[in-house]
DNA sequence: GTCAAGATTTGGAATAATTCTAAATTGTGG
DNA sequence: CCACAATTTAGAATTATTCCAAATCTTGAC
């Protein structure tokens, strides 16, 4: 993996592999939309982008890519309102910022030993935490202040 | 407020009332709602719930009432999968672990100084956190082994 | 108390987000 | 080359949420 966490196109290929899915162009295209410009955007702002390139791909295909991608590990899904769901091609630790007035998203990185040290009662196994501060951000908190 | 975390009616027209809203019957009607079974119904299972006490509440005003007790701080709203947003009216600090097999929800208190310690870049405010754990719980862990 | 203004509710339509379906296409192993 | 399974496609269907205009309710001013 480089700088910028862009896999190579076999290693690409190795994670669907292992998940137990198939290489195919629409999914290649998918993880560049995802790669090319990490605003964390919805499935169907990924649509209209994979379309520039693919005129021909359909949304449906367009969500189980990024369901297929997300159950291989290559894309975190991101839960921040009540609007559609946002996609993520940032897998190193991190969580998310949400400023609450324009809907933006940020990878904000976390203390190394953050693992919140929550204990769940007997049984629950966890597999993952999302975590998500939801705010303002420096934009948005500029234009109140003038208000 | 008591051991259940109930408030009191005039306590709950209070709530409203510093958030500039009015007290209504539908508004009590939703919140009793959510705090007769706490187990984190979407706006359609508070509507259909509601509705068993008052039958002519109408789905908007559902959607109405949820919004506003958020926004005066009697409800929270959770947002843990691709489907409808939860409410929750538990108000203490605590996350929420949400079984990917069956879709439940349970509350997890946090340890005590557990806010993360994440540094925001300059000129982020943060207003609250979030955290949600994914994983699967006693019930569906269970039913995993005996296959 | 009465009236006007503003808040709230209602039912239904409209929109947005996601899932489903059946047929066509593609890729793979035998 | 064939059969089978995975994938894609277009479009319909479903689900979740928001919007709208009319009716109703509440409150403060008089």
């Amino acid at each position: 993996m480089n700088a910028v966490g862009k896999k190579t196109g076999s290693e690409f290929s190795e994670r669907l592999n292992t998940g137990g899915f198939r290489f195919t162009p629409q999914r290649q295209q998918v993880y560049d939309v995802l790669l090319q410009k990490r605003d964390h955007p919805t499935a169907e702002e990924v649509f209209i982008r994979a379309k520039k390139q693919m005129p021909e791909i359909s949304h449906a295909t367009v969500y189980n890519c990024l369901d297929a991608l997300v159950e291989c590990g290559l894309l975190r899904q991101v839960q921040l309102d009540r609007g559609a769901t946002r996609f993520c091609p940032n897998m190193r630790e991190h969580c998310h910022f949400y400023c609450d007035v324009c809907d933006s998203v940020y990878d904000v990185d976390l203390p190394a030993k953050s693992q919140p040290g929550v204990s769940l009662p007997k049984g629950f196994k966890a597999e993952r935490y999302e975590i998500a501060i939801h705010g303002v951000c420096p934009d948005c908190a500029k234009a109140k202040m003038k208000k």
